[in-house]
DNA sequence: CCTGAAGACTTTACTAGTGTAGTCTTTCGT
DNA sequence: ACGAAAGACTACACTAGTAAAGTCTTCAGG
């Protein structure tokens, strides 16, 4: 059994996909102005990544909690002991609405992930506040994220994991200079899957 | 005008991020065991590849389509002239429920991307067929795709191209190794945008 | 002391997208 | 010709989100 308890509602089946260098040429037969080099670089990029996130969803699905419910304990993490934030600002934070703040801490305070009570001082706020179960349930995410993350990067020496993380950060900022009123800007198309 | 007519629901606003490397020390600080190299390489790229998303997801909102119907498109452009599929192929290749294709084929259709009609020889078939306007909104995508993408790598000489290529195929390739079952299984949580 | 305004969270109504189950139509074997 | 199977569509329910209205607490001013 090591089929988890909670099932999210999935999709039907495995769909066939073509490798990456398939892929390129079918862009390049498609559109020809297309850079095979830079579309390899993207493409596997792109499926990494996804790949990536579905490990990380299974690891979760392991341990019983969401990726949504992942997002809140990092960001309570993030934050640092005593781990508590009010709804508005966690809101804010990961960028929903207080609304959806709302429903989120609700299911997971049921959960037992968290707590919610008022303030003491100021009892128009709210406390949320990570339980030892769900920094726990944090910690587990990251151990298991470790192994994983190690088993992808084994074949990388250290200098090549220099350069790696040299190039990838490259890319990043020319991103980030390419939208420029983005810090993190998620409007326009929701990105979907929480960062590490 | 650069804004598009149709708004999607949005966020409320742009949460404040964390620096790459002010997030690799908090999970130093929280997670002891964590290797700062590793966690700084996944989470450049997990970074990135959400910037990326929506860097996409702004280009396809201003040509008027969702990375749903993008998902359609490329899977017809894949297939190839005369770029037609049935519903139920279609739907196997990206990975959804028959139904579910239904409804992405209706708002489709209305926007004149593709055509449903009954296959003439065995009409219990349906054809979705790629119009032109289709056709040339994906040939659009790839045109603004292939700016952003040489922007990115605007910093990065051929033969950094090619190693950055290379270590991206060996992390893809571990990935794939420990998700045995996994030709792109998307199950256990959807990966939710759409590979390019 | 009471009243009214402001702030923070919650509740309600609605939307979009998807899965499940059932229905309809066409095809094909007997 | 008839019955069964296959493919697509319809009806319904569920999840997660936004937006806007509502509720409760606090605090300032008369």
């Amino acid at each position: 059994m090591t089929e988890s308890s909670q099932e999210p509602p999935q999709a039907p089946q495995a769909p066939p996909e073509l490798a990456i260098s398939e892929q390129v040429a079918v862009y390049q037969r498609e559109f020809p102005n297309v850079d095979p080099q830079v579309e390899t670089i993207v493409s596997t990029l792109s499926r990494l990544s996804r790949r990536m996130t579905v490990a990380y969803g299974r690891h979760l699905n392991d341990l019983g909690i969401s990726s949504a419910d992942w997002e809140v304990l990092k960001a309570l993490i993030v934050a640092g002991a005593p781990y508590r934030l009010g709804p508005g600002e966690l809101a804010k934070r990961i960028g929903l609405t207080p609304a959806a703040m709302t429903h989120r801490v609700d299911r997971m305070a049921t959960a037992g992930l968290v707590t919610r009570s008022r303030d003491e001082s100021n009892r128009v706020r709210v406390n949320i506040e990570l339980t030892e179960l769900g920094r726990e349930k944090w910690l587990e995410s990251m151990r298991m994220a470790a192994v994983f993350e190690e088993s992808l990067l084994q074949d990388a020496t250290p200098e090549e994991r220099s350069e790696l993380a040299g190039a990838l950060g490259r890319m990043l900022r020319r991103v980030e200079d390419s939208q420029p009123d983005a810090q993190g800007r998620t409007d326009d198309l929701a990105p979907d899957d929480s960062e590490r």
